[in-house]
DNA sequence: AATCTCATGTAATGGGTTACATGATTTT
DNA sequence: AAAATCATGTAACCCATTACATGAGATT
Protein backbone atom coordinates (compact mmCIF):
# COMPACT_ATOMS: atom_id res chain seq x y z
CA UNK A 1 0.00 0.00 0.00
CA UNK A 2 2.02 3.13 -0.94
CA UNK A 3 0.60 6.56 -0.45
CA UNK A 4 3.89 8.27 -1.38
CA UNK A 5 3.11 10.40 -4.58
CA UNK A 6 5.37 13.25 -3.84
CA UNK A 7 4.69 16.71 -5.06
CA UNK A 8 1.55 15.87 -6.86
CA UNK A 9 -0.47 15.73 -3.41
CA UNK A 10 0.30 19.57 -2.90
CA UNK A 11 -0.09 20.60 -6.30
CA UNK A 12 -3.42 19.39 -5.83
CA UNK A 13 -4.52 20.80 -2.75
CA UNK A 14 -3.30 24.09 -3.92
CA UNK A 15 -5.58 24.14 -6.66
CA UNK A 16 -8.62 22.89 -5.06
CA UNK A 17 -7.83 24.88 -1.90
CA UNK A 18 -8.88 28.00 -4.94
CA UNK A 19 -11.50 26.20 -6.16
CA UNK A 20 -13.74 22.86 -6.79
CA UNK A 21 -12.59 21.09 -9.88
CA UNK A 22 -12.29 18.04 -11.71
CA UNK A 23 -9.06 15.70 -12.30
CA UNK A 24 -9.32 17.13 -16.33
CA UNK A 25 -9.68 20.15 -15.41
CA UNK A 26 -6.71 20.39 -13.11
CA UNK A 27 -4.55 18.99 -15.61
CA UNK A 28 -5.80 21.40 -18.09
CA UNK A 29 -5.32 24.52 -15.16
CA UNK A 30 -1.39 22.90 -14.71
CA UNK A 31 -0.85 23.23 -18.56
CA UNK A 32 -2.00 26.62 -18.46
CA UNK A 33 -0.60 28.28 -15.50
CA UNK A 34 2.15 26.57 -14.40
CA UNK A 35 3.90 24.98 -17.57
CA UNK A 36 6.67 26.88 -17.27
CA UNK A 37 7.74 25.43 -13.84
CA UNK A 38 5.30 22.69 -12.98
CA UNK A 39 3.82 19.71 -15.31
CA UNK A 40 1.91 16.65 -13.85
CA UNK A 41 0.31 13.99 -16.38
CA UNK A 42 -3.15 11.95 -15.82
CA UNK A 43 -1.45 9.36 -15.04
CA UNK A 44 -0.71 10.86 -11.42
CA UNK A 45 -3.42 12.97 -11.20
CA UNK A 46 -6.27 10.68 -11.27
CA UNK A 47 -4.48 8.02 -8.92
CA UNK A 48 -3.74 11.16 -6.46
CA UNK A 49 -7.26 12.12 -6.17
CA UNK A 50 -8.24 9.28 -5.32
CA UNK A 51 -5.23 8.95 -2.19
CA UNK A 52 -6.23 12.66 -1.18
CA UNK A 53 -10.06 11.41 -0.40
CA UNK A 54 -8.56 8.25 1.34
CA UNK A 55 -7.09 10.63 3.31
CA UNK A 56 -9.84 12.96 4.28
CA UNK A 57 -8.01 15.69 2.32
CA UNK A 58 -10.24 16.30 0.06
CA UNK A 59 -13.86 15.01 -0.90
CA UNK A 60 -15.94 13.71 -3.94
CA UNK A 61 -18.21 16.39 -4.29
CA UNK A 62 -19.97 14.83 -7.66
CA UNK A 63 -23.60 16.19 -7.27
CA UNK A 64 -22.46 19.31 -9.20
CA UNK A 65 -21.30 17.12 -11.75
CA UNK A 66 -22.79 18.06 -15.20
CA UNK A 67 -24.12 15.02 -16.17
CA UNK A 68 -20.80 13.88 -18.29
CA UNK A 69 -19.17 11.06 -15.25
CA UNK A 70 -17.15 13.63 -14.16
CA UNK A 71 -15.72 14.12 -10.57
CA UNK A 72 -15.31 17.38 -8.63
CA UNK A 73 -13.45 17.19 -5.94
CA UNK A 74 -13.35 19.67 -3.19
CA UNK A 75 -10.33 20.40 -0.48
CA UNK A 76 -11.78 19.92 3.40
CA UNK A 77 -10.21 21.66 6.48
CA UNK A 78 -7.80 18.85 6.91
CA UNK A 79 -6.74 19.07 3.52
CA UNK A 80 -5.48 22.99 4.07
CA UNK A 81 -4.30 22.42 7.41
CA UNK A 82 -2.04 19.78 5.57
CA UNK A 83 -1.76 22.52 2.89
CA UNK A 84 -0.59 25.29 4.97
CA UNK A 85 1.83 22.99 6.80
CA UNK A 86 3.06 22.17 3.55
CA UNK A 87 3.41 25.68 2.75
CA UNK A 88 5.87 26.61 5.56
CA UNK A 89 8.29 23.89 4.98
CA UNK A 90 11.27 25.05 3.30
CA UNK A 91 10.92 24.09 -0.66
CA UNK A 92 13.45 21.69 -2.41
CA UNK A 93 16.52 22.58 -4.19
CA UNK A 94 15.51 22.45 -7.82
CA UNK A 95 16.96 19.92 -9.74
CA UNK A 96 17.30 20.73 -13.21
CA UNK A 97 18.25 19.45 -16.84
CA UNK A 98 19.44 21.98 -19.72
CA UNK A 99 20.16 19.63 -22.37
CA UNK A 100 20.99 22.31 -24.38
CA UNK A 101 23.93 23.41 -21.59
CA UNK A 102 25.03 19.48 -22.11
CA UNK A 103 25.75 20.07 -25.69
CA UNK A 104 27.38 23.16 -25.63
CA UNK A 105 29.57 22.54 -22.56
CA UNK A 106 30.60 19.54 -25.43
CA UNK A 107 30.72 21.94 -27.94
CA UNK A 108 34.59 21.23 -29.08
CA UNK A 109 33.40 17.87 -30.63
CA UNK A 110 31.63 19.59 -33.32
CA UNK A 111 31.25 22.74 -35.46
CA UNK A 112 30.21 25.74 -34.35
CA UNK A 113 27.60 25.92 -36.99
CA UNK A 114 26.38 23.45 -34.61
CA UNK A 115 26.05 25.34 -31.40
CA UNK A 116 25.24 28.34 -32.82
CA UNK A 117 22.80 26.86 -34.75
CA UNK A 118 21.22 25.60 -31.12
CA UNK A 119 21.45 28.86 -29.45
CA UNK A 120 19.30 30.69 -32.68
CA UNK A 121 16.95 27.91 -31.83
CA UNK A 122 16.96 28.86 -28.06
CA UNK A 123 16.63 33.02 -28.43
CA UNK A 124 13.71 32.74 -30.44
CA UNK A 125 11.78 30.28 -28.14
CA UNK A 126 12.89 32.32 -25.14
CA UNK A 127 12.00 35.26 -26.85
CA UNK A 128 8.48 34.29 -27.23
CA UNK A 129 8.16 33.06 -23.77
CA UNK A 130 9.46 36.21 -22.36
CA UNK A 131 6.89 37.74 -24.06
CA UNK A 132 4.14 35.45 -23.27
CA UNK A 133 5.43 35.86 -20.20
CA UNK A 134 4.70 39.20 -20.04
CA UNK A 135 1.65 39.73 -21.22
CA UNK A 136 0.21 37.08 -18.43
CA UNK A 137 1.62 39.72 -16.12
CA UNK A 138 -0.48 42.49 -17.92
CA UNK A 139 -3.36 40.74 -18.01
CA UNK A 140 -3.46 39.18 -13.99
CA UNK A 141 -1.85 43.24 -13.37
CA UNK A 142 -5.27 44.44 -14.72
CA UNK A 143 -7.74 41.60 -13.24
CA UNK A 144 -6.10 42.69 -9.67
CA UNK A 145 -6.71 46.22 -10.14
CA UNK A 146 -10.12 45.05 -10.84
CA UNK A 147 -10.56 44.07 -7.64
CA UNK A 148 -9.74 40.34 -7.36
CA UNK A 149 -6.05 39.90 -6.33
CA UNK A 150 -4.13 37.38 -8.43
CA UNK A 151 -0.85 38.79 -6.41
CA UNK A 152 0.74 34.84 -6.21
CA UNK A 153 0.23 33.87 -9.35
CA UNK A 154 1.18 37.57 -11.02
CA UNK A 155 4.79 37.33 -9.02
CA UNK A 156 5.08 32.91 -10.88
CA UNK A 157 4.37 34.45 -13.96
CA UNK A 158 7.16 37.37 -13.42
CA UNK A 159 9.41 34.75 -12.45
CA UNK A 160 8.75 32.88 -15.55
CA UNK A 161 9.86 36.53 -17.68
CA UNK A 162 12.85 37.13 -15.79
CA UNK A 163 14.31 33.59 -16.53
CA UNK A 164 13.09 33.81 -20.05
CA UNK A 165 14.78 37.08 -20.58
CA UNK A 166 17.68 35.88 -18.91
CA UNK A 167 18.28 32.83 -21.03
CA UNK A 168 17.72 34.61 -23.94
CA UNK A 169 20.36 37.40 -23.60
CA UNK A 170 22.92 35.10 -22.25
CA UNK A 171 22.47 33.08 -25.66
CA UNK A 172 23.07 36.24 -27.79
CA UNK A 173 25.91 36.77 -25.38
CA UNK A 174 27.19 33.05 -26.26
CA UNK A 175 26.68 33.43 -29.43
CA UNK A 176 28.74 37.08 -29.85
CA UNK A 177 31.18 34.94 -27.87
CA UNK A 178 31.88 31.86 -29.48
CA UNK A 179 32.03 34.11 -32.73
CA UNK A 180 34.35 36.28 -31.89
CA UNK A 181 36.68 33.85 -30.79
CA UNK A 182 36.51 31.85 -34.32
CA UNK A 183 37.36 34.63 -35.94
CA UNK A 184 40.29 35.05 -33.69
CA UNK A 185 41.46 31.50 -34.27
CA UNK A 186 40.99 31.95 -38.36
CA UNK A 187 43.55 35.04 -38.10
CA UNK A 188 46.09 33.46 -36.14
CA UNK A 189 46.10 30.15 -38.19
CA UNK A 190 45.81 32.73 -41.41
CA UNK A 191 48.79 34.47 -40.28
CA UNK B 1 17.47 -6.82 -23.00
CA UNK B 2 16.97 -2.76 -22.20
CA UNK B 3 19.55 -0.44 -22.95
CA UNK B 4 17.66 2.69 -22.70
CA UNK B 5 19.94 5.06 -20.66
CA UNK B 6 18.06 8.40 -21.76
CA UNK B 7 20.55 11.26 -21.61
CA UNK B 8 23.21 9.31 -19.34
CA UNK B 9 24.78 7.78 -22.42
CA UNK B 10 25.48 11.01 -24.21
CA UNK B 11 27.00 12.83 -20.63
CA UNK B 12 29.30 9.91 -20.48
CA UNK B 13 30.38 10.16 -24.08
CA UNK B 14 30.89 13.94 -24.27
CA UNK B 15 33.25 13.89 -20.81
CA UNK B 16 34.65 10.65 -21.94
CA UNK B 17 36.06 11.97 -25.16
CA UNK B 18 37.60 15.54 -23.09
CA UNK B 19 39.95 13.01 -21.07
CA UNK B 20 39.44 9.00 -20.44
CA UNK B 21 38.03 8.27 -16.40
CA UNK B 22 36.82 6.24 -14.10
CA UNK B 23 33.03 6.21 -12.83
CA UNK B 24 34.03 7.85 -10.17
CA UNK B 25 35.79 10.50 -11.39
CA UNK B 26 33.12 10.84 -13.64
CA UNK B 27 30.70 11.14 -10.89
CA UNK B 28 32.69 13.60 -8.98
CA UNK B 29 33.15 16.15 -12.57
CA UNK B 30 29.75 15.95 -13.10
CA UNK B 31 29.25 17.41 -9.09
CA UNK B 32 32.25 20.27 -9.73
CA UNK B 33 31.29 21.44 -12.83
CA UNK B 34 27.60 20.57 -14.23
CA UNK B 35 25.47 20.46 -10.44
CA UNK B 36 23.88 24.03 -11.92
CA UNK B 37 22.29 22.16 -14.90
CA UNK B 38 23.07 18.57 -14.75
CA UNK B 39 23.28 15.46 -12.01
CA UNK B 40 23.74 11.84 -12.38
CA UNK B 41 24.15 8.68 -9.82
CA UNK B 42 26.50 6.16 -9.37
CA UNK B 43 23.16 4.16 -9.86
CA UNK B 44 22.93 5.56 -13.50
CA UNK B 45 26.75 5.68 -14.27
CA UNK B 46 28.32 2.26 -13.95
CA UNK B 47 25.75 0.35 -15.82
CA UNK B 48 25.93 2.96 -18.29
CA UNK B 49 29.42 2.98 -18.45
CA UNK B 50 29.20 -1.36 -19.29
CA UNK B 51 26.13 -0.54 -21.86
CA UNK B 52 28.59 2.03 -23.59
CA UNK B 53 31.33 -0.80 -23.80
CA UNK B 54 28.77 -3.45 -25.06
CA UNK B 55 27.52 -1.08 -27.58
CA UNK B 56 31.47 -0.18 -28.51
CA UNK B 57 31.24 3.20 -27.60
CA UNK B 58 33.99 3.08 -24.99
CA UNK B 59 36.29 0.63 -24.24
CA UNK B 60 37.80 -0.57 -20.54
CA UNK B 61 40.84 0.48 -20.62
CA UNK B 62 42.34 -0.07 -17.28
CA UNK B 63 45.94 -0.73 -18.02
CA UNK B 64 46.16 2.78 -16.92
CA UNK B 65 44.57 2.19 -13.46
CA UNK B 66 46.50 3.00 -10.23
CA UNK B 67 46.32 -0.38 -8.83
CA UNK B 68 43.30 0.83 -6.76
CA UNK B 69 40.46 -1.85 -8.36
CA UNK B 70 39.55 1.10 -10.64
CA UNK B 71 38.27 0.81 -14.33
CA UNK B 72 39.50 3.72 -16.31
CA UNK B 73 37.28 4.17 -19.71
CA UNK B 74 38.21 5.81 -23.00
CA UNK B 75 35.67 6.83 -25.91
CA UNK B 76 35.93 5.00 -29.35
CA UNK B 77 35.99 6.26 -32.58
CA UNK B 78 32.40 5.03 -32.64
CA UNK B 79 31.44 7.08 -29.77
CA UNK B 80 32.66 10.00 -30.61
CA UNK B 81 30.32 9.31 -33.82
CA UNK B 82 27.77 8.66 -31.67
CA UNK B 83 28.22 11.55 -29.68
CA UNK B 84 28.73 14.06 -32.75
CA UNK B 85 25.02 12.85 -33.80
CA UNK B 86 23.39 13.53 -31.11
CA UNK B 87 25.02 16.77 -30.70
CA UNK B 88 23.68 17.93 -33.79
CA UNK B 89 19.91 16.86 -32.75
CA UNK B 90 17.76 19.56 -31.23
CA UNK B 91 17.83 19.48 -27.31
CA UNK B 92 14.88 18.98 -25.48
CA UNK B 93 12.55 21.27 -24.38
CA UNK B 94 13.74 21.40 -20.34
CA UNK B 95 10.86 20.51 -17.96
CA UNK B 96 11.33 22.03 -14.87
CA UNK B 97 10.31 21.84 -11.33
CA UNK B 98 10.43 24.61 -8.95
CA UNK B 99 8.50 24.30 -5.97
CA UNK B 100 9.21 27.23 -4.64
CA UNK B 101 7.15 29.07 -7.57
CA UNK B 102 4.48 25.70 -6.68
CA UNK B 103 4.37 27.33 -2.87
CA UNK B 104 4.38 30.93 -4.16
CA UNK B 105 1.62 30.37 -6.26
CA UNK B 106 -0.64 28.89 -3.33
CA UNK B 107 0.72 32.08 -1.16
CA UNK B 108 -3.21 32.91 -0.62
CA UNK B 109 -3.39 30.18 1.73
CA UNK B 110 -1.04 31.15 4.06
CA UNK B 111 0.52 34.23 6.10
CA UNK B 112 2.80 36.87 4.00
CA UNK B 113 5.56 36.28 6.31
CA UNK B 114 5.70 32.51 5.13
CA UNK B 115 6.51 33.25 1.53
CA UNK B 116 8.80 36.56 2.47
CA UNK B 117 10.87 34.01 4.43
CA UNK B 118 11.09 31.35 1.70
CA UNK B 119 12.06 34.31 -0.80
CA UNK B 120 14.78 35.66 1.50
CA UNK B 121 16.45 32.04 1.56
CA UNK B 122 16.20 31.97 -2.27
CA UNK B 123 17.96 35.32 -2.44
CA UNK B 124 20.55 34.39 -0.31
CA UNK B 125 21.09 31.26 -2.66
CA UNK B 126 20.91 32.55 -5.35
CA UNK B 127 23.38 35.56 -4.54
CA UNK B 128 25.59 33.29 -3.27
CA UNK B 129 25.22 30.82 -6.62
CA UNK B 130 26.05 33.88 -9.25
CA UNK B 131 29.02 34.77 -7.46
CA UNK B 132 30.54 30.66 -7.18
CA UNK B 133 29.57 30.95 -11.06
CA UNK B 134 31.26 34.35 -11.37
CA UNK B 135 34.20 32.96 -9.80
CA UNK B 136 34.23 30.09 -11.99
CA UNK B 137 33.72 32.20 -15.40
CA UNK B 138 36.48 33.95 -14.22
CA UNK B 139 39.12 31.30 -13.51
CA UNK B 140 37.85 30.01 -17.25
CA UNK B 141 39.09 33.10 -18.70
CA UNK B 142 42.40 33.16 -17.07
CA UNK B 143 42.61 29.70 -18.34
CA UNK B 144 41.56 30.28 -22.09
CA UNK B 145 44.16 32.81 -21.97
CA UNK B 146 46.98 30.90 -20.95
CA UNK B 147 46.78 29.09 -23.72
CA UNK B 148 44.13 25.57 -23.13
CA UNK B 149 40.80 26.69 -24.24
CA UNK B 150 37.54 26.82 -22.67
CA UNK B 151 34.92 28.93 -24.10
CA UNK B 152 32.24 26.50 -24.24
CA UNK B 153 32.66 25.39 -19.96
CA UNK B 154 32.44 28.98 -19.83
CA UNK B 155 29.45 29.35 -21.41
CA UNK B 156 27.61 27.47 -19.12
CA UNK B 157 29.07 29.14 -16.11
CA UNK B 158 27.96 32.20 -17.96
CA UNK B 159 24.74 30.72 -18.47
CA UNK B 160 24.53 29.48 -14.52
CA UNK B 161 25.29 33.49 -13.79
CA UNK B 162 22.73 35.00 -15.97
CA UNK B 163 19.92 32.94 -14.88
CA UNK B 164 21.14 32.62 -10.37
CA UNK B 165 21.05 36.55 -10.93
CA UNK B 166 17.82 36.87 -12.65
CA UNK B 167 16.39 34.59 -9.93
CA UNK B 168 17.48 36.47 -7.35
CA UNK B 169 16.53 39.54 -8.58
CA UNK B 170 12.97 38.17 -9.46
CA UNK B 171 13.26 37.32 -6.14
CA UNK B 172 13.67 40.76 -4.46
CA UNK B 173 11.27 42.59 -6.57
CA UNK B 174 8.59 39.95 -5.96
CA UNK B 175 9.61 40.92 -1.95
CA UNK B 176 8.61 44.38 -2.73
CA UNK B 177 5.62 43.45 -4.65
CA UNK B 178 4.29 41.51 -1.50
CA UNK B 179 5.26 44.20 1.00
CA UNK B 180 3.76 46.81 -0.98
CA UNK B 181 0.27 45.21 -1.52
CA UNK B 182 0.14 44.50 2.45
CA UNK B 183 0.84 47.62 3.33
CA UNK B 184 -2.20 48.92 0.75
CA UNK B 185 -4.23 45.99 1.63
CA UNK B 186 -3.58 47.36 6.08
CA UNK B 187 -4.56 50.76 4.83
CA UNK B 188 -7.91 50.11 3.26
CA UNK B 189 -8.81 47.91 6.01
CA UNK B 190 -8.13 50.57 8.74
CA UNK B 191 -9.39 53.41 7.31
C1' DA C 1 -23.56 9.63 -38.61
C1' DA C 2 -19.16 11.01 -37.69
C1' DT C 3 -16.05 13.43 -35.20
C1' DC C 4 -14.37 16.14 -31.56
C1' DT C 5 -13.81 17.26 -26.89
C1' DC C 6 -14.68 16.12 -22.21
C1' DA C 7 -13.66 12.86 -18.88
C1' DT C 8 -11.74 8.96 -16.12
C1' DG C 9 -8.78 5.43 -15.51
C1' DT C 10 -4.73 1.88 -15.59
C1' DA C 11 -0.75 -1.03 -17.11
C1' DA C 12 3.62 -0.93 -19.02
C1' DT C 13 7.67 1.21 -19.16
C1' DG C 14 11.27 4.34 -18.36
C1' DG C 15 14.40 6.76 -15.83
C1' DG C 16 16.46 7.99 -11.66
C1' DT C 17 17.79 8.11 -6.58
C1' DT C 18 18.76 5.86 -2.32
C1' DA C 19 20.47 2.58 0.41
C1' DC C 20 23.25 -0.89 0.91
C1' DA C 21 27.31 -4.12 0.22
C1' DT C 22 32.15 -4.60 -0.46
C1' DG C 23 36.88 -3.75 -0.25
C1' DA C 24 41.38 -1.33 -1.26
C1' DT C 25 44.46 2.58 -0.35
C1' DT C 26 45.65 6.73 1.95
C1' DT C 27 45.71 9.80 5.63
C1' DT C 28 45.64 10.87 10.46
C1' DA D 1 44.83 1.25 14.40
C1' DA D 2 41.18 4.10 12.91
C1' DA D 3 39.07 6.96 9.82
C1' DA D 4 38.60 8.96 5.50
C1' DT D 5 38.49 8.59 0.75
C1' DC D 6 38.68 6.08 -3.52
C1' DA D 7 36.21 2.88 -6.08
C1' DT D 8 32.64 -0.30 -8.02
C1' DG D 9 28.38 -2.26 -8.05
C1' DT D 10 23.25 -3.60 -7.46
C1' DA D 11 18.49 -4.14 -5.61
C1' DA D 12 14.63 -1.77 -4.02
C1' DC D 13 11.96 1.81 -4.61
C1' DC D 14 9.93 6.04 -6.28
C1' DC D 15 8.25 9.05 -9.45
C1' DA D 16 6.52 10.11 -13.83
C1' DT D 17 5.22 9.61 -18.71
C1' DT D 18 3.11 7.07 -22.39
C1' DA D 19 -0.02 4.36 -24.42
C1' DC D 20 -4.05 2.40 -24.27
C1' DA D 21 -9.08 1.48 -23.01
C1' DT D 22 -13.57 3.27 -22.35
C1' DG D 23 -17.52 6.02 -22.91
C1' DA D 24 -20.57 10.23 -22.64
C1' DG D 25 -22.00 14.60 -24.56
C1' DA D 26 -21.33 18.31 -28.03
C1' DT D 27 -20.46 19.76 -32.60
C1' DT D 28 -20.35 19.43 -37.60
Amino acid sequence: MKENTGKTKYVLLGMLAHSPQTGYALKKSIEYEYSHFWQESYGQIYPTLKVLVREGLAVDDSESGNGRGQITYSITEAGTAVLKNWLSEAPDVEKLRYEILLKISFGANTEPEVILRHLDDFIVRNDNLAKDMDGFVQMLEYLSAQGDDHTYSQLTALCGKYTYTAMRDWAREAKRIITEREIEKNETTNS
